[in-house]
DNA sequence: TATTGTTATACTCTATAACTATA
DNA sequence: TATAGTTATAGAGTATAACAATA
């Protein structure tokens, strides 16, 4: 195959590749919206099943923690999470509340009913996907977040 | 298949959907930057093989036209384009010059190498690939950039 | 009246650095 | 000295709205 076929095919098959990932997300913000939450905080509560620290919640969602305590506030004024005491008095952890619990639910309920590849793929399919995507992506991040 | 494996299933497939497009960008934007030009710029590269309107190029990138004021600007700053006259005298149109042209090429020419859909997969599994993907996003969106 | 490109401005998202209180 | 969370502030990226020239 010559160089300017391969452009062609490269170009072409990584624009749907980041077009499924667009639709991906599309899916999970438009479930968000739906139960009237910012998406950021969706993605904070899939990570909350079990309380956590403020700082492990920004390991998780890869972002600095100077950008959790804003979002804490936000999930606390929602009356999704409480911050509690941790065993070391300098750490919070964030803990969902019944609310919080219950949203999460919701939201869980909806991404295994919607998610493109549960909507659009039958079990031998995502596993054939499944095997493509794991030559695509190196070893290490394949357990990032939503 | 109940709700809570098929929750499993669909955070993991989407996951790792999300970290594949990751990583096409990343091999982009690692490309840019070798070639030394914001990935910005070279995004608009790609769509400009030929002159077009300021106006095409921010339909093109999904973006305000009042982006595309700077956009090129910094794009004549390098020396990789020219605004020239179009036939309406309102209409500027994006030229290549000689050297944006030749970072073009470039620019195609390790794409058509690095991409990960190239590198990564055979033949059958691209069309494979291309097969699944095509199931999960939704007919018209299957035409953006880079 | 509508359209092209420009300008000035504002907004969103996220990070950096300095701080407090613990450890 | 190092760590958890907070605060104030700054930056990147992008959009909105008003404008000038042209259609």
């Amino acid at each position: 195959m010559n160089t300017a076929s391969e452009l062609l095919v490269a170009r072409h098959l990584s624009q749907m590749l980041l077009a499924a990932a667009d639709r991906s997300r599309e899916e999970f913000a438009g479930i968000a919206q739906e139960l009237d939450i910012p998406v950021h905080l969706a993605r904070a509560l899939c990570i909350l099943e079990d309380a956590a620290p403020m700082t492990e919640l920004a390991t998780r969602l890869e972002c600095d923690k100077s950008y959790i305590t804003p979002l804490a506030d936000q999930m606390e004024a929602l009356g999704l999470v409480n911050r509690v005491p941790g065993q070391d008095r300098r750490t919070k952890l964030l803990a969902l509340t019944a609310r919080g619990k219950s949203v999460r639910n919701l939201l869980e309920a909806q991404i295994a009913e919607r998610s493109p590849v549960i909507a659009s793929l039958d079990e031998a399919e995502r596993v054939e996907l499944e095997r493509l995507l794991r030559k695509l992506v190196p070893h290490e991040s394949q357990a990032s977040g939503q």
